[in-house]
RNA sequence: GGGGGCGUAGGUCAGUGGCAGACCGACAGACUUUUAAUCUGUGCGUCGGGAGUUCGAUCCUCCCCGCCCCCA
């Protein structure tokens, strides 16, 4: 056991291709053929002279059939701990009791497991492990390394479907000297050498406009965005926003290119488009209900509003309805306010909650009939956000005037407002053309696609208060 | 920030104002077809930390720390 583990170690065969390949091979019988495998010894379970273990690699397991007669170092075996990493050559069989197993001539020991991967029937349950010490929780818990590959691959066919309809992936800064593209609180950070404050971004947006403006006619980026915001099921302070512009198109471009992707996606890594989340069913199936912001409020609650109502009634209404507003908020403000507290938790969709008040969407273009509303919508999935898209404002002249409003919010104390941002407006007045943009939480696709509840399961390292003594 | 819950062996968890518990793992032994193998035996603790009440506190009280959930 003292062996010092070898540099490379040449393994012939999966759990998983053996489990498949062998499917025929009767209970008792050999195959005649010899192969390699290698992966944590999970399991074992001690017979005398015969020891059976249960060998787990990425694609699953297979059982170790060792025995005095024909196993090298058979003492040395019976001595591997749970969660040794073991290299195993020999002969695939199945036992009489019907299980496919490698019968072992020569095995070596891989690396030593010093500590415990938890109960061997319940895994590991204490949070604070799970979390911070992933590869344990990778091995204990069923379904935890399963939601890593799941968004892997998630990611992988979201690539793919957008190469594939001729968008190019770039990659923009995440340093940013105005923090812009979202209504969030930024991560600040300090360059030295330019002796200048610089913010994680907050959003993609931008920087890919500009790429638009650029000649770039459809470009996408997958990337880490920061929020200074708290922890919670939903929300870690970093996670991964999928967001692409599409030059000559518009929000309802945006639309079917949404439900196709993302039901292409639940085929492709699920197998199908109806799923179930959270104990609901989940129809991702295109296509998805379209109803505007207003539609599905008088819906909710009984209230036709319009933003032609003015701020008093409509602040009164908001009263009626229970939903507290702030004296400084115009009748935008209030109008989502009451949408997002009465209507909204209601919603399980998948449902596209269009045309959104221009006061609360200073990125988006107004819409082409409706007065004080742009052409925005949210894609409402399982009850939360999923997909955030506007007819992209072109303007540079209004998307200035809507710059100032966010700053005279932000004077008033919205610290979420959006600050000015000069160079934007230069590469707008170059032209930007009719442009469609779309973001989507990729997150939170990959915990509809595994059912995921919190946020942190498809995270391999979610955002934890730094342990005490590291 | 407010409310609620939790913290006990390496892991999963019981428990009680009076010697700190079970199972799994570990260790020693038996066993040639096991499947969480089984059986016998052994060891395993800052009961999150501190203070208080008490003859006696893991348990009751207070403070602190950490984690989870709900709300703002």
């Amino acid at each position: 056991m003292a062996d010092t583990p070898p540099y490379r170690f040449d393994k012939t065969a999966s759990a998983a291709q053996l489990q498949e390949g062998y499917l025929d091979l009767a209970a008792g019988s050999g195959s005649g053929q010899v192969v390699t495998v290698a992966g944590r010894v999970m399991l074992r379970r001690e017979m005398g002279k015969l020891t059976f273990a249960t060998l787990t690699d990425w694609t699953g397991s297979v059982q170790l059939f060792a025995g005095a007669g024909w196993t090298d170092r058979f003492d040395a075996f019976n001595k591997i701990s749970l969660g040794d990493w073991v290299g195993a050559t020999g002969e695939v069989v199945r036992t009489r009791t019907g299980e496919l197993s490698v019968q072992v001539r020569s095995w070596q020991l891989l690396a030593e497991a010093r500590h415990s991967f938890g109960d061997k029937w319940r895994g590991v349950a204490d949070v604070d492990t799970r979390y911070r010490q992933r590869y344990v929780d990778m091995w204990a818990n069923e379904g935890s390394r399963q939601a890593i590959l799941v968004r892997s691959r998630a990611v992988s066919v979201l690539r793919r479907f957008l190469e594939d309809r001729g968008f190019v992936e770039v990659e923009t800064p995440v340093f940013h000297p105005v923090p812009g593209g979202a209504t969030a609180k930024p991560f600040v950070t300090h360059h030295n050498a330019l002796g200048t404050d610089l913010y994680l971004r907050i959003a993609l947006e931008l920087y890919l406009k500009r790429l638009v403006v650029g000649g770039l006619e459809r470009v996408f980026e997958i990337g880490r965005v920061f929020r200074n915001e708290g922890l919670s099921p939903r929300h870690n302070p970093e996670f991964t926003m999928l967001e692409l512009y599409q030059a000559y198109a518009d929000y309802h471009d945006m639309m079917e290119l949404t439900e196709q992707m993302v039901a292409h996606v639940a085929r492709q890594v699920a197998g199908r488009t109806e799923l179930t989340y959270g104990g609901r069913p989940l129809d991702l199936t295109p296509p998805w209900r379209r109803a505007t912001l207003l539609e599905l409020v008088a819906e909710r609650t009984g209230h036709e509003l319009s933003l032609q109502m003015g701020a008093d009634e409509l602040r009164r209404r908001a009263a009626a309805l229970g939903v507290p507003v702030q004296a400084a908020w115009g009748p935008g403000k209030v109008v989502l306010e009451v949408y997002e507290k009465t209507t909204e938790p209601s919603l399980w969709g998948p449902v596209f909650v269009m045309d959104y008040p221009k006061e609360v969407s200073p990125l988006a273009r107004d819409h082409r009939r409706c007065p004080g509303l742009v052409e925005r919508f949210e894609a409402v999935v399982a009850g939360r956000e999923l997909a955030n898209a506007f007819s992209e404002l072109t303007d540079p002249d209004e998307q200035r005037a809507n710059f100032e409003a966010q700053a005279r919010a932000r004077a008033g104390g919205d610290e979420e407002a959006m600050p000015l941002d000069e160079d934007f407006l230069r590469a707008l007045e170059y032209g930007l053309p009719p442009t469609g943009g779309l973001g989507v939480g990729v997150d939170r696709l990959v915990m509809l696609l595994t059912g995921a509840e919190a946020i942190r399961d498809v995270i391999a390292f979610p955002t934890l208060r730094p342990a005490p003594g590291t």
